[in-house]
DNA sequence: CTAGGGTTAG
């Protein structure tokens, strides 16, 4: 066959030519499949000519694969009422695929194509082709995943008949698992797996750098460098940098990093590394590095950009990021999104430059949306510009009345005037929205067990000792002159909540608990769910010096490295 | 009879 597939009209005329197309049935679905990424109406005047279940088949795998998946269900459906061939087994999973890459989108269809999903559950059920056949039965489960129904997936899975379960299903459910941020499932779940490949590698190498978790993620790193006889693959390498660099351990990253050949080096392998150097502080070894990925002639991407722009905001590289942004679409052929305006609206509003950010804002070539506010809010709380942040919460309520952040800010400011009538209002919104702030959380690990803090927590079965030992640091630190940084406008959503005494914080339990636990000299490693507020970035400060701990927090945003008596940030965050 | 499921980063 000619190098025609991706021209439907000359493989047609090909196979007009050739007589092929009416000597062999078959020699159509390649056909269909072209047309139907080139123009729908042609592609149904092929399947009119030649209505196999075979072309069909072939031309929905194609249009759920490309840009448009939505067409595949299209498709499906006039297979339905205007053919007479009927869907078969191989029909189902590039249609549920389909549905769970448009239920994953964000777009408004998103629930739409997780209904149709549904309904193509049950009309598959009918034809009585659930249960024989185990790509359907992934396929299933990962459009259940797709469409955050955690239950339904599990089901699924739970109903396969244990002899049924190959690897794709157990990894389909690692990585159901792994889309809802069940992190600590999923490393159960692969602690009773009996195989693994190189997906399920990914899908653990991820678990551990979403956690932070150092021993589990050695462990991990272990596990694959002694019991797996597969190549590992530049995705796999990447995931591993990631990994280490998302558990502040730069030192293994960049080893692994230099003993990687560099034709095992793509843009991803490049971007976690530049990503993961800004993450822990080191912005300028980021942009050297992001100099030497263009010497290798690496071509960044989108996701590359916006890693470049973080290394510029934790620096304070104004000026830096800023010329970035310009120069994308000449030096890179790269349009700025959202997102790298996102940056660069953080950027400038950490930098205290809030003007300049919202000139920005209202510039940008898009529609505003939340997390472009959002960048700003934080700017405004940051640097207690309260009129400026006032309207910025109420552009973002008109755009998410359900953003915790903007309420809890609009509440703050009414309270630092005294407008204690506008601070009741919004408690009241807040209520009948169904607004609550996420509990601070904060995660340790010792000895390869992960244990989890929650502000005020007094669960745990040593939290006496812990309550105790935060006694005594309180003590040491006052006779150093600290004093809790208990300011009137704090409480923040990013932030712990000020409700609970900020002695409470999680991360203040997390390195009591550490200190108790650990012996002299051990770093303690703790990985929280928002941001640090300044009393307990303070106290670690002042602790790692006393108490001469090293002391790595990853915080929503960033690492800290607290030592002797400073942080890698330099207050910087 | 042909074909198909699970896949890294911010």
């Amino acid at each position: 066959m000619p190098a025609t597939a991706t021209c439907p009209k000359a493989l047609h005329a090909h196979l007009l030519r050739s007589g092929a197309l009416f000597a062999d049935p078959s020699a159509a679905a390649p056909l269909a499949a072209a047309a139907s990424l080139a123009s729908l109406p042609y592609a149904l005047s092929i399947l009119r000519a030649h209505p196999t279940t075979f072309s069909y088949n072939s031309a929905i795998r194609a249009l759920a694969r490309g840009p448009r998946p939505h067409l595949a269900i299209s498709l499906y459906r006039s297979m339905l009422s205007h053919s007479r061939s009927h869907p078969n087994n191989y029909t189902y999973p590039p249609l549920l695929a389909a549905c769970a890459r448009l239920a994953d989108s964000d777009s408004s269809s998103a629930a739409a194509a997780a209904a149709a999903g549904v309904a193509l559950h049950a009309s598959l059920f009918r034809r009585g082709l659930e249960s024989p056949d185990r790509f359907i039965r992934a396929s299933l489960l990962s459009l259940y995943a797709a469409a955050g129904d955690l239950p339904a997936a599990r089901q699924v899975f739970d109903l396969s008949p244990p002899n049924h379960r190959d690897l794709p299903l157990w990894n389909s459910l690692l990585h159901a698992y792994l889309s809802r941020a069940h992190y600590v499932q999923v490393l159960r779940l692969f602690r009773t797996m009996r195989t693994a490949d190189h997906v399920t590698l990914l899908a653990l190498l991820s678990a551990c750098a979403h956690l932070g978790a150092l021993h589990t993620a050695r462990w991990a790193h272990a596990y694959l460098a002694t019991t797996c006889s597969f190549p590992i693959t530049t995705n796999l390498a990447t995931a591993l940098l990631n990994m280490y660099m998302r558990c502040g351990d730069v030192q293994t990253a960049c080893s692994l990093f230099h003993s990687t050949p560099t034709r095992h080096k793509d843009v991803h392998t490049w971007t976690v590394m530049i990503a993961g150097l800004a993450l822990n502080g080191f912005s300028t070894d980021a942009l050297h590095l992001f100099t030497h990925m263009k010497d290798h002639n690496i071509q960044p991407d989108s996701v590359t950009l916006t890693a470049v722009l973080s290394a510029c905001t934790h620096a304070g590289m104004v000026d830096e990021g800023k010329r970035i942004l310009r120069r994308m679409p000449l030096d890179y052929h790269l349009q700025p999104t959202i997102e790298h305006y996102g940056c660069t609206v953080d950027l400038l509003g950490r930098a205290g430059l809030l003007e300049e950010a919202l000139a920005l804002i209202r510039a940008v070539p898009f529609k505003a949306d939340v997390a472009l506010w959002g960048a700003l809010l934080v700017a405004c709380r940051c640097h207690r510009n309260f009129e400026m942040g006032q309207m910025v919460a109420m552009e973002i309520l008109r755009l998410d009345p359900q953003h915790a952040g903007a309420w809890v800010f609009l509440s703050n400011v009414y309270a630092a005037a005294g407008k204690w009538d506008l601070v009741q209002e919004v408690r009241i919104s807040m209520k009948q929205h169904r607004i609550h702030k996420p509990p601070g959380s904060s995660v340790v690990e010792l000895d390869g067990v992960v244990y989890e803090f929650l502000s005020g927590d007094h669960s745990h079965p040593q939290s006496d000792q812990i309550y105790a030992m935060l006694d005594e640091i309180g003590k040491t630190l006052s006779l150093k002159g600290h004093k809790p940084a208990t300011k009137l406008v704090t409480f923040d959503i990013d932030e712990e909540d000020k409700e609970v005494c900020i002695s409470q914080h999680s991360e203040k339990l997390a390195v009591a608990f550490g200190l108790i636990n650990t012996r002299r000299g051990a770093v303690i490693r703790i990985v929280k769910n928002l941001r640090i507020c300044e009393d307990c970035h303070s106290v670690m400060k002042v602790v790692s010096e006393v108490y001469d701990r090293v002391i790595v927090v990853r915080d929503r945003n960033r690492f800290h490295h607290f030592k002797s008596g400073s942080c890698s940030c330099l207050d910087y965050w």
